[in-house]
DNA sequence: GAGCTCTCGTGATAGGTTCTAACTAAATCT
DNA sequence: AGATTTAGTTAGAACCTATCACGAGAGCTC
């Protein structure tokens, strides 16, 4: 929520001012995003429940397009702190993935925000693209230290061919591999159940999920 | 794109008319939604696009909604058409698979629209569910023709309790594992390159969707 | 502390949107 | 042919994003 990430200490009254607003804007934003949407997110309903009129909110984001960058950057943030924060505390994938799926629920629109439908133009800005790859980071190590014993597939040289994404990490294929899948399928479980897809299916998305995860840890 | 599923035959003039003027402002909607998203969709522009001004449209859609609505619904109907068709010469999952694929790279924003990050409040209507079902079924069935090899899990008794979604279907509970992993497996990795977030990291989206298909098949 | 400067918030305005309402004209049905 | 239904029009209300010019005040400098 508050701006993680930027550099927060000593700064002169009205930075602090101006940064106060900014994420007190964000807050309202968020509000209207978890009931409404992204796409109903409206400047002028912030700035009213500000007790300020309109164009005001100019003064602190750019346009509209800016404030939903700068909530998909936090978002993007907090999950990479959560993912930091339980890695700290032994890096294992099954944590992992329970605060991923945490984190998830406890936003869901958080979670479509990021990784939901983009507008077809938009290109990430390149601070989100640093703290995506914080995250992959954080799920390589974690994988790094499960048992190596996924059987290789004819996909792995072609992964260790093209590891620009692992940005140095010196994990074998196998490893590349799992994390690859490890993100896709959670995030195949996860996206549809928060899109409301399995809702009247019958069964227990957390099962389906954790499924998933048992899965990914035993081929 | 046409009015699948509605009854087309012996019509008045006016319903031919109606009907042709629908499918006129749906296929403007699809380029509108293609080049800049749902969001963007505007029942204005169209208009102007289909020499007509304004409010003329609410002749055909009774608000913007219903018109979006409708384009989920026929983008439904195109992916279980597609099923289908896949389907009928031999009901096999790697077959389906591939073809989901195509169409869904065909035009990312329909998947999207189908599979990407819905309204909060919205509840898909009558019609839609029933294609979802028809879409599984078709998915259950070239599940079932697979050699029954997948390892029993501590899903499956909860799968096997909580068959409503299989709408009668005989399959046993590993079968609508299967189905099920299928399903969100290939959505996983589907969505995430639809979504732009495979883009800069290097590997080939496309030997992925493959890799996970084999495993599927494999394991 | 006095004065200068910079910034915040304002109202006005332009141009966009969805959607309703009243009216006209034309096509269809009886 | 006459009555009725329907398509499309313009006008307008209520929103929206975004820009501009202005006034008031907070903060920085001397």
């Amino acid at each position: 929520m508050a701006e993680t990430g930027s550099q927060t200490g000593s700064q002169t009254p009205r930075e602090r001012y101006r940064a106060q607003v900014r994420t007190e804007i964000k807050k309202h934003a968020w509000e209207q995003i978890a009931t409404a949407g992204a796409s109903a997110l409206s400047l002028n309903a912030i700035a009213k429940q500000l007790g300020m009129s309109g164009p005001a909110l100019y003064r602190y984001f750019d346009s509209r397009d800016e404030l939903i960058t700068a909530l998909i950057r936090d978002a993007y943030q907090s999950l990479a702190d959560t993912f930091r924060a339980t890695a700290r505390s032994g890096a294992d994938p099954v944590a992992l993935a329970h605060a991923l799926r945490r984190w998830a629920l406890e936003d869901p629109q958080r979670y479509l925000l990021v990784y939901g439908t983009p507008v077809p133009g938009y290109h990430a800005p390149e601070g989100i693209t640093a703290i995506a790859a914080e995250i992959m980071a954080t799920l390589l190590d974690a994988c790094a230290t499960l048992p190596a014993n996924p059987a290789p597939t004819p996909f792995d040289p072609h992964l260790d061919a093209h590891r620009t994404w692992a940005d140095g990490h010196p994990a074998p294929p196998a490893v590349l591999h799992r994390a690859l899948t490890f993100w896709t399928r959670l995030h195949g479980v996860l996206s549809l159940e928060l899109a409301g897809h399995f809702t009247g299916m019958g069964f227990d998305p957390a099962l389906l999920y954790t499924a998933e995860l048992d899965a990914l840890l035993t081929h």
